[in-house]
RNA sequence: GGCGGUGUAGCUCAGUGGCAGAGCAGAGGAAUCAUAAUCCUUUUGUCGGGGGUUCAACUCCCUCCACCGCCA
C-alpha cells in the first residue's frame, strides 16, 4: 500500500536561528501538503524538527553561562510555539539531541566505518571559523592571500574522518538522469548536474573535540564529534524508525517529498543521496527546492532590517490569511516578493471581496428568507446557470488536486477563486433578492441552496490552506464542524435541508487602507518656489537610520572624492563608501559617531562594496559637514528617528 | 570566465507553429442580497532588439542586449 502513504519533511531548522518567514513558509507548505493528503485518506506523516549541535550553539550557551543542552531546550520552544500559532500539524518533531537520533547516527557511522566507507586523513589547509568550513585559497575574500589571512580564516593541520562520497559520483549522476522527479524543479536538477560535472571530493564528517565539543561523538574515536551533515540529514530517517522500528520505517520510507530552501540544494541532492546509497537505503522520491521570499526586490536580511516577521501579519490579518497569501503568491520554486501592498491587495480582493463577501451575502439571505436553515435541496438541470456554476466548481476540484500533485498550489488556489467568482456571477444572474419577492419561493430556495453547495465545496478545497477559517465557514453554512470529507466535494447535494446554521462573525473583514494624509496645499504664489513633496511618517521610517562609529577610514584608489569607511553599527561591522574626501581626511573621521542609512540597497562604487550611506549636511559644493551624535560615548547601532 | 534561466498589458504572471490571455490596477455602466462589497462592458501590448527557417514565429534556430541563478 506504499502508494497510499505520504511522508513529507521540512529541513530541521538551526535551533539558534530566530524563526523567520523562510522557516514559516517551508513549514506551512509542508502542512498544506500534509493536510491535503490526509483528506485524501493517505497514510500521512509530516516531520519537522531542529538541528541542535554545532559551534554557534556551543558559543551561545557559553555566552549565557548555561550548558548547551539547557540552551537548546530553551531555544527550541520558539519553534514549537510558532508552529502551534501557525496551525502546523506535524506528526513528529525531531531534535538532533534526542537519543533516538544520536544513537542512530552513531550506529550508521560505526557501520560505515566498519565497511570502509569512512577513513581517516590529515587535513592541512585553511579553515574558516565563521562558516565552520574548510576553505581553499580561491575562497578567500578579495584583498587577502595565504600570507595575509583575514581574521576568521586560520591555517590548520589536523586529522579528520572522511566519507568516501567521491566514489558515488557516477552513480549519482546516473540516478539523477534516470529519475527526473528526484530533484525538482527541473532547473535545480540541472544545477545539481552542473555541480556534479566537476570532480566530487570526499566529505569531511568530523571535528576534533578540542574545537567543537557540542556534537555527537564518533563511535570509533572519542576525540571527535560528528560534523553537521552526518548528524542533521540523518534526521529524516532516524525519526521514522531506521534501525529502530522496521515496521514503521517500511511504512514511511522512502519519503514522497522533502522540502528544502534553495540554499541547501547541494547538501540535499549530493551529500544526502550518497550517504543513503552508502547506507543501502532507498532514495527519497522527490527533493523539492522552493525559492525565497524577497522584501520587494531585495533579499531579506537581518542586517538591513527588512525581514518580514510572519507573526506581525498573522496578528494583523489572521494566520489563515497569511497562509493563503504565502501559498497563493509564490509560484513554487521561484522567488516571490512579499510586500504589504501585495498582501493587502490579495487579502482584500480574494478573501474579503470575493470569498468573504460571497459568504456574507448568501448567509444573510438564508437567515432572512429561510429561517436560518439550509433550504430544501434541489436538482441541477443541464444547461442551466446552476449547471454552469457546478461545472466551474468541479473544475476547481480537479484543478486543485492536479496542482497539488504538480507542486503548484498557487494555480490550484487560483482555480478555486475562479469558482468563487463564478458563484458571485451566478447570484447576479438569479438575483435572489428579486426571487424573494415572488409568490413562489422555490426558485429562491434553489438559488440559495446551490450557492451554499458551491461554498461547501470551495471551503473544503481551501481547508488545507486556511483550516480554522474554513471550519468556521463550514459551520456557518451548515456543513458540520468536522474536517471536510474529500469524497463529498464531487457530489452535489450534501447539505441537509433544515440544518440550522451557526451564527458567526464575518470571516475576512476588509482591510481599510490608512486614510491618506491631507494633500499639501499647492502654493499659488511665485512659480519659482520650490515645493517639496510631503511624505507620510511611514515613508520616513522606511529608511532605517542608526548611529555608527567610524573605526577605519582610507581613500579609495583612483577616486579623489571618496573615502572607504569601516563602521561599527552595534554588534555589526559594515563598510561604506562616502563622497567626503574633499572635506575630511581619513584621520578626521576616525572615531566619529555618525548617522548611517542601514537598509539602503548595497552598491558597488569604484569596485568597492558600499553597504549604506552616511548623513551629511551640505551647502553648495564647498561646504559639507557630517551629521554626528552630540552625546559623548553614545553607543553605535542606536536607532535614529 | 563556464553552465543554466528569465524577458509577454501599468503590476504579478499564464500561454501556444495557426485570431495575443488571466488576476490586480484604470475607465464607463448595471444592480442594491452583501464586508464601499458584486456583476457587465472596456482601454493599453514592437510578446527585450536584430536576423533566419516556414504558407504561417510570441512559439523553432542563430545572434545581440538586460537581469537572475549555480559554479569558478
Amino acid at each position: 500500500m506504499k502508494n497510499e502513504s505520504f511522508y513529507v519533511t521540512t529541513p530541521i531548522y538551526y535551533v539558534n536561528d530566530k524563526p523567520h518567514i523562510g522557516h514559516a513558509y517551508t513549514t506551512m507548505l509542508a502542512d498544506m501538503l500534509a493536510r491535503s493528503h490526509r483528506l485524501l485518506g493517505h497514510d500521512t506523516w509530516f516531520l519537522t524538527g531542529t538541528d541542535e549541535h554545532g559551534q554557534k550553539v556551543q558559543e551561545a550557551a557559553e555566552k549565557r553561562g548555561v550548558p548547551p543542552q539547557a540552551h537548546v531546550d530553551t531555544m527550541v520552544k520558539r519553534f514549537e510555539e510558532l508552529w502551534e500559532r501557525l496551525e502546523i500539524t506535524h506528526d513528529d518533531f525531531i531534535r538532533t539531541t534526542e537519543p533516538r537520533h544520536t544513537k542512530i547516527v552513531q550506529e550508521i557511522l560505526q557501520d560505515l566505518y566498519d565497511r570502509g566507507e569512512i577513513y581517516q586523513a590529515e587535513y592541512d589547509g585553511l579553515y574558516d571559523v565563521r562558516s565552520e568550513t574548510f576553505v581553499t585559497e580561491k575562497d578567500l575574500p578579495e584583498g587577502s592571500s595565504i600570507d595575509n589571512l583575514p581574521d576568521h580564516v586560520k591555517k590548520i593541520k589536523e586529522t579528520n574522518y572522511f566519507f568516501k562520497m567521491s566514489k558515488y559520483q557516477d552513480w549519482l549522476v546516473n540516478y539523477i538522469e534516470e529519475n527526473p522527479e528526484f530533484i525538482q524543479p527541473d532547473f535545480r536538477r540541472n544545477e545539481t548536474l552542473g555541480f556534479l560535472r566537476k570532480e566530487l571530493s570526499d566529505l569531511c564528517i568530523s571535528r576534533p573535540k578540542s574545537r567543537l565539543a557540542w556534537g555527537i561523538e564518533l563511535p570509533f574515536d572519542a576525540e571527535y564529534v560528528t560534523y553537521v551533515w552526518f548528524d542533521a540529514l540523518v534526521n529524516y530517517i532516524s525519526a521514522v524508525g531506521y534501525r529502530r522500528d522496521d515496521e514503521q520505517f517500511a511504512r514511511r520510507w522512502p519519503s514522497q517529498v522533502q522540502l528544502i530552501g534553495k540554499d541547501i540544494l547541494t547538501t540535499h541532492t549530493v551529500y544526502w543521496p550518497t550517504m543513503l546509497k552508502a547506507m543501502g537505503v532507498e532514495m527519497p522520491q522527490t527533493i523539492f527546492a522552493h525559492g525565497w521570499w524577497l522584501s520587494g526586490r531585495d533579499k531579506m536580511s537581518k542586517s538591513t532590517g527588512n525581514a518580514v516577521n510572519p507573526l506581525d501579519y498573522a496578528d494583523r490579518f489572521g494566520v489563515d490569511a497569511l497562509r493563503y497569501f504565502l501559498m497563493s503568491e509564490m509560484s513554487l520554486g521561484q522567488d516571490a516578493s512579499f510586500t504589504e501592498e501585495a498582501f493587502v491587495k490579495r487579502y482584500n480582493s480574494d478573501l474579503a471581496n470575493d470569498l468573504g463577501n460571497l459568504t456574507s451575502r448568501v448567509l444573510k439571505m438564508v437567515h432572512t428568507h429561510c429561517d436560518s436553515k439550509v433550504p430544501v435541496a434541489c436538482e441541477i438541470k443541464t444547461g442551466s446557470p446552476e449547471a454552469d456554476l457546478w461545472d466551474q466548481v468541479q473544475t476547481a476540484v480537479t484543478e486543485m488536486s492536479t496542482q497539488i500533485e504538480n507542486m503548484r498550489p498557487d494555480l490550484g488556489l487560483a482555480a478555486v477563486m475562479s469558482a468563487v467568482r463564478e458563484a458571485n456571477k451566478y447570484i447576479g444572474i438569479r438575483a435572489p433578492w428579486k426571487q424573494a419577492k415572488e409568490e413562489d419561493k422555490a426558485p429562491l430556495y434553489e438559488t440559495l441552496y446551490v450557492s451554499l453547495e458551491a461554498l461547501r465545496v470551495c471551503s473544503a478545497l481551501l481547508y488545507p490552506v486556511m483550516p480554522a477559517k474554513m471550519l468556521a465557514l463550514r459551520t456557518q453554512i451548515g456543513a458540520g464542524d468536522g474536517e471536510p470529507a474529500v469524497a463529498d466535494v464531487k457530489v452535489f447535494g450534501k447539505l441537509i435541508e433544515g440544518t440550522v446554521l451557526a451564527e458567526g462573525e464575518g470571516l475576512f473583514p476588509r482591510h481599510q487602507k490608512p486614510k491618506a494624509p491631507p494633500q499639501p496645499k499647492q502654493s499659488k504664489k511665485a512659480e519659482n518656489v520650490v515645493t517639496v513633496e510631503e511624505i507620510a511618517i511611514d515613508d520616513f521610517f522606511k529608511a532605517q537610520l542608526k548611529t555608527a562609529k567610524v573605526l577605519e577610514a582610507e581613500p579609495v584608489e583612483g577616486a579623489d572624492k571618496l573615502l572607504k569607511l569601516q563602521l561599527e553599527v552595534g554588534d555589526e561591522k559594515r563598510q561604506i563608501i562616502a563622497g567626503i574626501a574633499k572635506h575630511y581626511t581619513p584621520e578626521q573621521v576616525i572615531g566619529k559617531m555618525i548617522i548611517v542609512v542601514c537598509n539602503l540597497k548595497p552598491a558597488v562604487i569604484r569596485g568597492v562594496e558600499s553597504r549604506g550611506m552616511l548623513l551629511a549636511a551640505s551647502k553648495g559644493k564647498k561646504k559639507l559637514t557630517l551629521v554626528t551624535v552630540d552625546a559623548e560615548g553614545f553607543p553605535s547601532g542606536a536607532k535614529v528617528g
